[in-house]
DNA sequence: ATTGAATGCAACCTCAGAGTTGCACATCAC
DNA sequence: GTGATGTGCAACTCTGAGGTTGCATTCAAT
């Protein structure tokens, strides 16, 4: 039942239900600073288990918003900035369609709002 | 608990949080879409409870995505573009971030590699 | 080959939130 | 006033996401 309107939307509703969480956010802005890591790297930043930080990441990388790379027996988590980028101007265009629409209703009923007046 | 910062600081935190609903979005789209509307009126468009839409409306006013004005005995709800687009900038601003910081590792990661091939 | 460290898999627990129903309280229309 | 319509509040259910623990598995290193 997920049906998007715009064409090119990738999986901006994915991207959304990812940055959700406060957690995953943390885990991004570590990705963000450190570079290449890896899971367990990553559990020791963040008050939670390893096992939660791969289920995070695993949701991150659904959305696109990281990537794990296999390099000998760890996998090395990157980020990946495409997808926040096109998930940011798809909420941008949303708002501008907002804004757009608003001022139609506004400008319909101010001539309402004349036609009253008469 | 929900107290509403009034003005500036968009709370990017409730607003994703608000946005990563399915039901939410479809909420806000149709209030972008006919203006000015009850929970009533909008719970005809969604396959849920009037209850579970006014809770939805809750969750999105303490985001300050939208508004409600109370008519006589009615409460009209309306979209606010505003928070979104802060979101959308906070977003953006993000993803630039991670590009930049992204690009410093990389420098750092040649360079360390130049280092190791003398 | 054995040992140690890292990852992957699976069962399990807990609690917030999405949804419902029922009823009390306003408010408009007559 | 009375009746009808709309909103607000509260109790309740239930699914799923976030988290944990335990163990099997894989790979590197000596």
């Amino acid at each position: 039942m997920t049906d998007q309107p715009r064409g090119a939307a990738p999986a901006v509703d994915s991207v959304l239900a990812a940055l959700a969480d406060p957690t995953r956010r943390q885990l991004l802005d570590l990705l963000a600073a450190q570079g290449e890591v890896t899971a367990t790297t990553l559990a020791a930043g963040v008050p939670v288990s390893r096992q939660a930080v791969v289920k995070h990441l695993a949701v991150l990388d659904a959305a696109g918003l990281v990537s794990g790379t296999k390099v000998g027996r760890e996998v090395r988590y990157a980020v990946r900035p495409a997808a926040l980028n096109a998930t940011a101007r798809w909420m941008a265009a949303l708002a501008a369609d907002w804004d757009r629409r608003l001022a139609n209703i506004k400008r319909i009923a101010e001539a309402a709002e004349d036609e009253a007046r008469r």
